[in-house]
DNA sequence: ATTGAAACTTACTCGTGCGTAACCTTACGA
DNA sequence: TCGTAAGGTTACGCACGAGTAAGTTTCAAT
């Protein structure tokens, strides 16, 4: 594993604006997009520090201060950046979520959506999200993001062991919560630097390991995504 | 949750030297963990970029150019306290981790020391450790010592189920172990939020939702630690 | 045609904080 | 009692890069 997503070094040249960026004037909102896939695309290759407004600037075919303009400051452009990515996130996991579904299956659209997610931006949330979680004035918010998420997985596995007539002290469900995202975040990391495999595949590993436990594995008895 | 060993705002006034520190001249190798206390702390409340060398210096009980002297740059220094902690992790774990012990065993009493470690580091290792892995410099250095880590449990998951005849594709047993060291990282950083909770309770958790799986705690099995 | 606002530029300012040059001072062995 | 090295200091240079002031061009509507 050589972690070919995180800010590296980086040999990479200050890149030239691609070839298909229309020259000349275009309307603000499509400018503000493409502010944002040059920003996503610097912070992540440099880290919030090292990257540059100028290269963001460039990369996104104008000078510096139509950025300011139109985005605010470096923190303010990064945080937009975290808020497009994440709202991304959010409305393709709420898609796989329905509270309806026996307990594996929500567990498994859930993993399936984020990691077809991850997958799709390979080198950008994962980075952003990671440095977000570092990061001085960026922790608060994504902290809370994350929060938010640990709650609901503790809820809805809260619901379904309720179901089966157990009942688990709030902190064992939190850490149960906890373990689950933690290594979902850890396998994410893996699969963004993994550029060959197979979203569906990276959600069944951990459905393997997160639901038999390796005690189960052990045995030999192994749990397979439906057709 | 509220993250209070992130580097946050911070309230945190610039810190004045501990009473304890002697003032006057102190021997270089006893002056230089002074350096190190003082820069794991300010770095774990500032970040990296947010700290500043005048204040390390100050709270070791010195002015600035004397840390340059003993430990070199800001970057140096950072990777002075990494060193530091890490080697003290290291080998916290060799002691615990016995390869001839059944593997429950090994993984109980491996992420035991793991966690007694974080414990006991409260604010130190766990910030230190995440903003190593998404900075700039660092996250080379910090990635293969994790990679390594990833590799000793590969081996040890993959030993373990070779005796119970059981064979698997390599791949998955990096994703178990990513599945893993992922989830023990979450729950660290858990850990070192809540002064209250034990080391080995933690442990506790993380061994009942990973040995045993979701599937077996719904049905009320339940690992315990040994007497 | 004219106006004015939206899109865009060049060319700065200026704070911050790393890193250092040049200089003291105390301990202690010869 | 004196030399010297280890421990320590003050005060500054200076680069870097965020952010801005002041101006220019294009387009669309009246």
């Amino acid at each position: 594993m050589q972690n070919s997503s995180l800010p590296s070094g980086d040999d990479a040249p200050t890149a030239a604006r691609p070839a298909d960026t229309p020259r000349g004037r275009v309307p603000r909102a499509e400018r503000e997009q493409q502010m944002l896939d040059a920003a996503v695309l610097v912070f992540s290759r440099r880290g919030f520090h090292h990257a540059n407004m100028d290269e963001i600037a460039e990369l996104s075919g104008v000078s510096k201060p139509m950025v300011y303009a139109y985005l605010g400051t470096k923190e303010e452009l990064f945080i937009a950046c975290l808020r497009r990515e994440s709202a991304r996130l959010v409305a393709g996991l709420a898609a796989a979520a329905d509270p309806t579904l026996p307990p594996d299956q929500q567990l498994w659209r859930g993993l399936k959506g984020f990691f077809e997610f991850v997958g799709a931006h390979r080198d950008g949330w994962s980075v952003l999200y990671r440095q977000a979680r570092t990061q001085q004035p960026f922790s608060v918010e994504v902290a809370a993001m994350r929060e938010s998420v640990v709650e609901v997985i503790t809820d809805r596995l809260d619901g379904a062991l309720r179901l089966e007539g157990r009942q688990v002290k709030p902190d064992d469900l939190t850490a149960m919560a906890l373990t689950l995202v933690g290594a979902s975040e850890s396998l994410a990391d893996w699969l963004a630097d993994h550029p060959d495999e197979d979203p569906g595949r990276t959600a069944t590993r951990l459905m393997n390991a997160v639901w038999l436990g390796a005690d189960q594995l052990m045995r030999g008895v192994s749990w397979r995504p439906p057709a």
